[in-house]
DNA sequence: TTGTACGCGTTATCAA
DNA sequence: TTGATAACGCGTACAA
């Protein structure tokens, strides 16, 4: 036994773990051992008796998107504040990096993953669940067997959408970074809400929505230049007078395109982004844009999955935040 | 023995390791098994055994800035590709927070640790030496006992210097984050070297640097757009022609704060940025920037870290990579 | 080529 | 209140 304080191990795992049936003066014989040597426990030897690994791991895109920086900023200071590890996983949009992060799981690296961005189907991410726990953020799960945190992104959508035809907005094209236009009920999955949340809306208008002017795989600044142009491109007649861009980034790109070609925004063209990221508030015409609570979420999910470790928690839990229309200038 | 494909352990070891003295057969049992049994070994055995964890931490103040995103993003790209997980810790300027990253070391939970940002005295971070690696990566290490990789400060300023002053400014004003202008020898400190490289170029120009136009602790666009009202605050004599931004997004503050007050970028004021971060092309007048060659550094970084680690490597190195003046609009 | 036995640091169990 | 001992899964020295 490496603690040669000349005690026995058992009396100095007792202190360690605070248990109790140690005489105070043996506890602080022990004490000064450890301060002395520096010692601390190999959290190694513990996870083989069966203490997990301290390590939560947060599945994002990739973290060079300012929205997911957050999320893991905020997820890293709670779960640091709990004393365990973050381990950070990007997928760059990849099935096969989804797959390595649960592997993840499976050889005991972590006991449990944050999961912000669902790229397999969960049909195979569910035989992950036997190796540890996992917990979607921002992400919905079709089957509720996980907890999840997200936003309500239908009604995010429905106020944004009232807020946009209030104005007087007639033709309203719409920007995803999904790979297709989907509508599945609600719930099931983030961007069939936020679909839903806008065409809806606009149907209780008495209006729909044009299918030449829904854009899918809209992901960068550069996406957004180039819709900008095809939009430029149309007639007066055709043209929409408002965009629901896929986020800041996007819509940003919009913006600059549009300035550079003479468009007023927002009196010829509105604009509305989503996220609010930093870069909402900085670009020429600040933007309207729907606020993901991104801290707050990252704060749930991290807390959650602490609960999950740390208390042993079983049950599954869904909570949903509210997103918040931040009215700028760009629509 | 879990391995229960019939065979011993140390045969099972043997396939695992690929070590020799195995015959075909006995290999392509082995393998069936652990296939079918979706066994893998656990690293918290091997660990007990002396090996390592596996881990790398990656140390920055925040992960919100894009700056540093790019640098993990980078850093974990190349650990992941060569087995290493990359566990991150931000200090946000906190020496708590270095300390807490270089425990990470003493308690074994990482083998070795990415410094890209030093908040302690070197007197701390050596003692920690004893318990794993350490590069410093966009960060100076005065004693040269640990590797390094950075970008030539000096030689970038001095480019930029000198650029502002081919265009024929006067009064160049300067910003940095750093709490204190200090002067130290060439190559010590990431601060002393640029502010070494712009004020040594003014006086090989025969000028000099105005102390009234120095600014510390200079970090976000708010700083910046507080800098500029400051500025603008001055009589058209002691106003400065140009401005040395200490980053991209200060630069980006004082760029929107100068237009709001109608003073014309870069005729009246020259801005210059430092990172080249997506934002400096996205803003109004797009930046003028030293460009730090992000992506290259956190992958040299990380590809020493592995050096040490799995090849042993006892020495250190030093990187220096050249900066690139990016010239767009903004001066 | 193959298998056995030991020890790494920790915790749980049981005996003193 | 204490301490001795077994067990976790792995690698390795050594024996077969």
């Amino acid at each position: 036994m490496a603690k040669l304080s000349g005690l026995s191990v058992s009396t100095v795992s007792r202190v360690i773990n605070n248990k109790p049936h140690v005489s105070e003066a043996k506890r602080q014989r022990v004490q000064e051992a450890m301060d002395a040597l520096g010692y601390s426990p190999l959290q190694a030897a513990r996870q083989m008796r069966g203490s997990g690994s301290g390590n939560v791991a947060v599945v994002v895109p990739t973290i060079t998107n300012n929205f997911f920086a957050h999320l893991v900023d905020s997820i890293e200071r709670t779960c640091s504040k709990y004393a365990y590890r973050t381990l950070i996983i990007q997928t760059y949009g990849e099935r096969a990096g989804e797959e390595e992060a649960l592997n993840l799981l499976r050889m005991q690296h972590a006991d449990g993953a944050i999961l912000c961005a669902i790229e397999n189907q969960w049909e195979l991410i569910r035989k992950f669940t036997q190796y540890g726990r996992l917990v979607a953020c921002n992400e919905y799960n079709e089957d509720h067997e996980i907890s999840m945190i997200c936003g309500r992104q239908y009604e995010g959508f429905q106020k944004a959408t009232e807020y946009l035809l209030g104005k007087g907005h007639q033709r309203i094209a719409y920007c995803t970074g999904a790979k297709a236009l989907v509508l599945q009920p609600k719930g099931l999955n983030i961007d069939s809400d936020r679909y839903r949340g806008f065409i809806e809306t606009l149907s209780k208008a008495g209006k729909s929505a044009d299918p030449d002017q829904m854009f899918t795989r809209i992901h960068t600044m550069e996406d957004g230049k180039r819709v900008m142009k095809k939009i430029l491109n149309l007639s007066l007649q055709e043209r929409p007078d408002a965009v629901i861009a896929g986020s800041d980034e996007v819509a940003a790109g919009m913006v600059i395109e549009g300035l550079a070609n003479g468009i007023r925004i927002p009196e010829d063209i509105a604009i509305l982004g989503v996220d609010d990221q930093p870069l909402a508030s900085c670009i020429q015409i600040p933007l309207t844009t729907i606020r993901q609570p991104i801290a707050q979420e990252g704060e749930y999910a991290a807390k959650e999955m602490i609960r999950q470790l740390r208390d042993g928690a079983e049950d599954t839990i869904r909570k949903e935040l509210d997103l918040e229309l931040v009215i700028r200038q760009s629509a």
